[in-house]
DNA sequence: CCGATTTTGATGCGATCGCACCATAACACG
DNA sequence: CGTGTTATGGTGCGATCGCATCAAAATCGG
């Protein structure tokens, strides 16, 4: 029904004007006031759609994490058939904030950081995220003959916690691009040494 | 002075109140009448100290950093003379939080993020906090004969993020404090295979 | 010990907040 | 075709925000 779609694309708009305020200003700019003027919709229709401010808050980090693996499993899948360290090192920097699209979601996610610390909503909200990814690379490091790796799991978590580490680096402008990815590739070279 | 030691009292007094708040709801608690709650003094006692909120800010944030090093450089000195490699170790510790004392700072370090990304001033103190760590950690990988290191400034960059990761992932209660030390130890014997 | 300065308190103002209520198009469907 | 659901807009209310003003207590220097 187009109606649905309608309805959707509706959401979209307003949850994009949500992430863009989050990004520039932080969560407490994300007023119902200042996202529909953000969204160009009246104050009426954000309440019309997501209610109150905390399940528009919910609601607009839910969309960003779905439109992020979405994109990310295409971009992964468009590079063709990889071998596993490949794959590792394309998964890694998914995690990195290495166009305009991914900047902004890390640092929206950075702005709700501290909320997840202690809100129980969005603290579920932000597991659902991770454990997928760590076991996807655990099962590459496993799978890897060439892998010398005694604790493939040790490894997976080793490697996000690392990947994460950079994205902030790179958030704040301490570590570029090109430079971030040196310093992965450095570790991965250590890590998997006999397949790169 | 007695005047003045009670003056630095009082601020410190207040920075703590806008940690705790910091810490436990973000920045947008902040705000001068929950902090004077939480300091168990007047609202005007607040604006007499820090003017406005933008100053109180940036001085708690201030005095957060100016306590971390102080901190820090006590601990670490106090674990007596040790070799570059242990070092290395102790440093990257004092960026986990090991204890709660290093936990909420951190944590009130996550509520400044996003700010640190577009506030020129906000960023100007964050800036001010890195480069000493780096610069020494650049220097004990150089110094270490042990060190097999071809680049020691990359690979001191390198274990930053990676326990600036290993920390984000602590502050998630994704990984406990053993847990992290366990994966720190294990990329410390990679990079420094001979001396451990 | 007294005038000056520092320190603490109470209160008011304009702006903005989340949210609710009411009204009216637009469309769906029996 | 009428009726009920969906979609959009305008507006008012109580609470809270940062900040300023007025005022009194406490402390200090001569």
């Amino acid at each position: 029904m187009a109606r649905d779609e309608n309805r959707e694309r509706r959401r979209r708009q307003i949850a994009e004007a949500v992430w863009r305020l989050a990004a520039r200003e932080g969560l407490e700019a994300v007023t119902l006031r200042q996202v529909a003027d953000e969204a160009e919709v009246s104050m009426r229709l954000v309440q019309y759609y997501f209610g109150n401010r905390t399940t528009l808050l919910v609601s607009a980090l839910e969309m960003l994490n779905a439109d992020a693996e979405a994109v990310a499993q295409e971009r992964v899948g468009a590079l063709g058939d990889l071998s596993p360290p490949e794959l590792v090192r394309a998964v890694l920097m998914e995690l990195l904030p290495l166009d305009e699209d991914r900047r902004r979601r890390y640092v929206v996610h950075s702005a709700y950081f501290v909320r997840f610390l202690t809100d129980p909503q969005l603290q579920q909200v932000a597991r659902n995220a991770d454990p997928a990814l760590e076991s996807l690379l655990e099962s590459l490091l496993d799978a890897d003959p060439s892998t010398r790796s005694d604790d493939p799991r040790a490894d997976a978590e080793l490697l996000i916690a690392f990947a994460f580490g950079l994205q902030a680096q790179m958030l704040l402008d301490q570590l570029d691009g090109p430079h971030a990815l040196r310093l992965l590739d450095r570790t991965l070279d250590r890590l998997l040494p006999e397949s790169r």
